[in-house]
RNA sequence: UGGGGGAUAGUUUAGCGGUAAAACUCCCGGCUCUGACCCGGGCAUCCUUGGUUCGAAUCCAGGUCCCCCAGCCA
């Protein structure tokens, strides 16, 4: 089966960042690269940060630098441990290693901390006791300056003495702040006196009840890429406005080193929610099995649905990177996880939904062994024996009783090959007392033995099959968009455009015996029908696939134009 | 006259003053023991109006539309 942990590559295309990294280096205006990937541990990882995960670590390793990953941990009211392990499977399935550069922002807690006094005695910043929703009225609107807070002014003594005692737990939470002095007025909301520290009576996943204020994201992001050195701080569009707060902190602070952020649009996909706050919904609602769905845009999802790392990074390539909001077609990344599967991926016979086959003039009893290929352009794939006898099934998309002018699958009286075997022709439909077919009577050609009739004459298609005499049981989970439309959520509630029919199981169906002992994970092309995979719920003698993505299908197309 | 940012094919990107390139989608055709893969071909008023220039998607000026910001979230 085929191997999905593969190395990631250095083949990425160029871009803007890449361009200023670049430009960095060769005018000597940073001396080697250092970047980061600084996830909170909130939640499970998925498609958008893939695009953030290959960046990062990409631009690395193709300037010879390094890529931290860092935990931005600041907030214990959301943060899990169970995230944290999540977060560091995914970031190594998906081919990137972080060496020993593995950090938390909690680490710098004592450091942070006393920036922040450094801050105080500058007067630069001063406790604040007003109110959340009365800070929010002095904060002003987007068109209207803010007021200054009574407290602006405080002496740095009491600041000190005040920010002290929040740290040594004194204060409930919610009663006071530590702020940094800025501008009340200024069009920048992030300037108008941002929040550096609050109170929070909470045990963190890592630093436990050891502190009792924890710095807001602004505070300690920044500071925390100047101590490990980052050069390059790429993050999303929706943190420009940061930008000049981050600046102002890096300057107004005694920091070992001067990083600069750099921002680029987030990843969309149609069909796709990507919000964490929705993702959070979809798992906690129960609309999906776990993070870990197969339909899920989690890595973890995705790599459970069978798609390799090395497709996730091959569609991320493709997609680019760029400052303009935009949304993919989630076409591009099917259409890379074939790419990706298709060199690669064995393949093998499975009827999803079986019709029986009876070919009357092949001796009853008797089977036979056929050799049939692992990869069509790989002969070094070898192949495989499959067992070939009186009765075998076929899938039912496979026959028409009355048949439409572009079908040249089985229909009455119609030749067709079956794969690696022979040709059959159809003879007699068996309905049952309903009307419903339930068997087809055929003949076969024992000329035609291997796939080619002595005649050399040709038949229009080859169907794939299974013998009944050994066939497996076994489930099948195929998948649809989670989301009926592109844009779900454009009309409100995205959860209210979950698509009902994104799973279809199918039980009754039927693969070759040389799938019997395939790993978790492993994946397989079935000829016909697409790529597909072992999912973890699968048992010996009970197999359980997941369809990772389908074939492309141009008979459906035809067909659905009537 | 809040501040910040963005507009190139249906989609996502490239293009960095010399006459629009790629991938995906879609359409037409070929090949085929997978209607897959593969191979041909097709699909762009570069948001708009002016200006600079021999020459503008690229430079300048005005306009239009879209996105982000008023968490003690990140």
């Amino acid at each position: 089966m085929v191997d999905t942990e593969t190395t990631a590559t250095t083949d990425a295309p160029r871009n803007f960042i890449r361009d200023i990294v670049q430009d960095d280096l060769e005018a000597g205006r940073a001396r080697g690269v250092v970047t980061r990937f600084p996830p909170e541990p909130n939640g499970f990882l998925h498609l958008g940060h893939a695009k953030s995960i290959c960046l990062n670590f990409g631009i690395a390793k193709e300037f010879g630098g390094r890529c931290h990953l860092r935990f931005d941990d600041t907030n214990p009211v959301k943060e899990e441990q169970l995230f944290i392990d999540s977060i560091q499977q995914d970031v190594r399935w998906l081919g990137f290693d972080w060496g020993e550069h593995l950090y938390y922002a909690s680490d710098y807690f004592e450091q942070l901390y006393e920036w922040a006094e450094h801050l105080v005695r500058t007067g630069n910043a001063y406790v604040d006791d007003t109110a959340a929703d009365a800070m929010r009225t002095q904060r002003g609107t987007l068109t209207e300056p803010g007021q200054n807070s009574p407290f602006r002014y405080r002496p740095v003594e009491e600041n000190l003495d005040l920010f002290r005692r929040m740290r040594a737990g004194e204060f409930p939470n919610g009663t006071r702040v530590l702020r940094a002095k800025i501008d009340m007025a200024s069009g920048n909301m992030n300037l108008r006196d941002p929040v550096l520290y609050r109170i929070l009576h909470a045990a963190h996943p890592r630093t436990g009840d050891a502190w009792s204020i924890y710095p807001t994201y602004d505070f300690a992001h920044g500071q925390s890429d100047a101590i490990e050195h980052i050069t390059h701080s790429v993050c999303t569009l929706e943190f420009e406005d940061h930008r000049p707060l981050y600046d102002w902190l890096i300057e107004h602070l005694p920091v070992p080193s001067r990083p600069r952020q750099y921002e680029f649009a987030r990843l969309n996909v149609t069909y796709t929610i990507l919000s964490k706050r929705h993702l959070t919904r979809l798992v906690t609602e129960g609309h999906v099995t776990g993070w870990d769905d197969p339909r899920m845009p989690t890595i973890a999802g995705i790599r459970r649905r069978g798609v390799p790392a090395a497709a996730l990074r091959e569609f991320v390539s493709r997609v680019g990177v760029a400052r303009a909001y935009s949304t993919v077609d989630v076409a591009m990344f099917e259409s890379a996880i074939r790419d990706t599967l298709n060199p690669s991926a064995p393949r093998r016979m499975a009827v999803l939904r079986p019709l029986k086959l009876i070919i009357d003039n092949y001796p009853e009893g008797q089977t036979e062994t056929l050799e049939a290929r692992n990869h069509p352009d790989n002969p070094d794939a070898g192949s495989r024996p499959v067992t070939f006898g009186r009765e075998i099934y076929v899938e039912q998309d496979d026959f028409m009783e009355h048949p439409p002018k572009k079908f040249y699958r089985l229909s009455p009286g119609k030749e067709v090959r079956l794969r690696y075997g022979y040709f059959v022709t159809c003879r007699e439909v068996v309905k049952d007392a309903d009307g419903q077919v339930v068997a087809l009577r055929c003949t076969y050609d024992p000329g035609s033995k291997g796939g080619n009739a002595p005649d050399g004459r040709k038949v229009q298609a080859t169907l794939h099959w299974v013998a009944a005499a050994d066939a497996l049981p076994a489930e099948i989970r195929l998948y649809a968009h989670l989301f009926s439309r592109p844009d779900p959520g454009a009309d409100g509630d995205a959860l209210a455009d979950i698509n009902p029919e994104s799973l279809e199981v199918l039980d009754g169906a039927l693969v070759e015996p040389a799938l019997a002992d395939a790993p978790v994970g492993a994946a397989v092309q079935f000829e016909r029908t697409g790529y597909f995979a072992i999912d973890p719920d699968s048992r010996p003698g009970r197999l359980v696939f997941n369809r990772t993505v389908g074939l492309r299908d141009t008979w459906a197309k035809v067909s659905a134009k009537g």
